[in-house]
DNA sequence: TTTACCAAAAGTGTATACACATTTCAGCTT
DNA sequence: AAGCTGAAATGTGTATACACTTTTGGTAAA
């Protein structure tokens, strides 16, 4: 079972909705992805079910998919669960910590700081979300991860539909500060850094505006 | 789209793996369960793939469906997402604790009391796992709720698969301690006893056993 | 007796067909 | 002109068909 067809779906729609390339409330029709993708209805649902346990489609029953439109009250308890699972999880990586590890988040800092100076946004924004996800790996718990990597897309979503014009624009400062207090094991430190920057991912978030939808076709090149 | 036929289907399968009556390895055959439930195997398929993303089986390319057996490590890892999850839900439980919340608790706690005295095993270990859903329900948070109740379902496996006889014995007791930590706003108490009863549980698994397959008519009843 | 092999059986993966629900829109009414 | 009605068009929901893969079981060779 599970092929890797259903699979592509997922990833390509997937990139293309975190990307901002289909906007939250367009109709994704089966028969149009079908079409688009070379493949019958039966992968498009297999993939679209998928997308919406993932939060980032919505099936509304007899009407088809739609790109998810989180709500803000919805944005904010995801930004919570981040600050509850990431604030535990830097508690836990200053304990378990090794040079190997820091290393790591070093060289992950080292190449945001790369894509911001040559101001490659594309790969500064998915570097910037990386991180966290980073973290989670490398304390080797594949199901804290997968949670985080799943809460994160949701953000994603979340940020392109309430994203402000100045976001985003120091994170990855705070990222270098929340790896400082990691490599000196300041357990206190670290966790009330990696809040704050959490904090104020949500707060530069703009929580009163609507955003147009679009059509699929263009959106998948 | 999204049919409740599926969810069903869902249902009844999560239902028979989490009360044991189908055992871990167990194959899923999909015509035999469409047969079953009376429908194609469009809808079963649907609701396999649904299973898979709870983990609770696992799908085979071309071999099929096979009721999750989780690993240790895997168990480990789940044990140690819900202690960080649930540290940081109960520290913000107590910071915005209402009457109304804590009220729902010790009812809660009563009715675990109640199913204790009656010696009503099944209600009582649903009683006992639906404790810490119940309190991420109470902080309004779906997301949150959502997220431990899919935590706790694996946990039901992992606790069929290496319970031991002595398992969650007074797990009920520490629920009560909590409430009473809770109800006196004594964040920190409460946070340490939520956390040394997530050890507990996990301490009373054994982790080095085999069970064995069986098959699936029965099972369903 | 054990192993290797091949054909039949059973099962999964994808496409298609068809029933039913929703949407669209022309034509009619007011 | 605006609103209602109903039939055509479009789209989703489920079942079925068929190709291909895995499993099974039996027969022949070592």
């Amino acid at each position: 079972m599970e092929s890797s067809t259903t699979y592509a779906i997922v990833e390509a729609l997937t990139k293309a909705i975190v990307e901002h390339r289909l906007h939250p409330g367009t109709k994704l029709a089966e028969q149009k992805l079908a079409d688009h993708f070379g493949v019958s209805r039966t992968l498009v649902r297999q993939a679209l079910f998928q997308l919406s346990q993932n939060r980032l489609i919505r099936l509304e029953p007899a009407r088809g998919a739609f790109v998810a439109a989180p709500s803000v009250a919805e944005a904010k308890q995801v930004f919570a669960v981040r600050r509850m699972l990431e604030a535990e999880m830097t508690r836990a990586f200053v304990r378990e910590s090794t040079p190997a590890r820091i290393k790591a988040l070093k060289d992950h800092v080292a190449r945001e700081q790369a894509a911001v100076d040559r101001a490659d946004v594309p790969s500064r924004n998915e570097l910037l979300g990386d991180f966290h996800v980073r973290m989670a790996e490398l304390m080797g718990n594949t199901v804290l991860a997968q949670m985080l990597g799943e809460l994160i897309s949701r953000c994603a979503l979340i940020t392109l539909m309430y994203q402000s014009a100045s976001a985003a624009a120091h994170s990855h400062e705070e990222h270098a500060l929340i790896v400082k207090a990691l490599a000196a094991r300041d357990e206190n430190t670290a966790v009330k850094l990696m809040d704050e920057h959490l904090l104020h991912v949500e707060a530069n978030l703009i929580f009163d505006r609507k955003v147009p939808s679009n059509d699929i076709s263009l959106a998948l090149s």
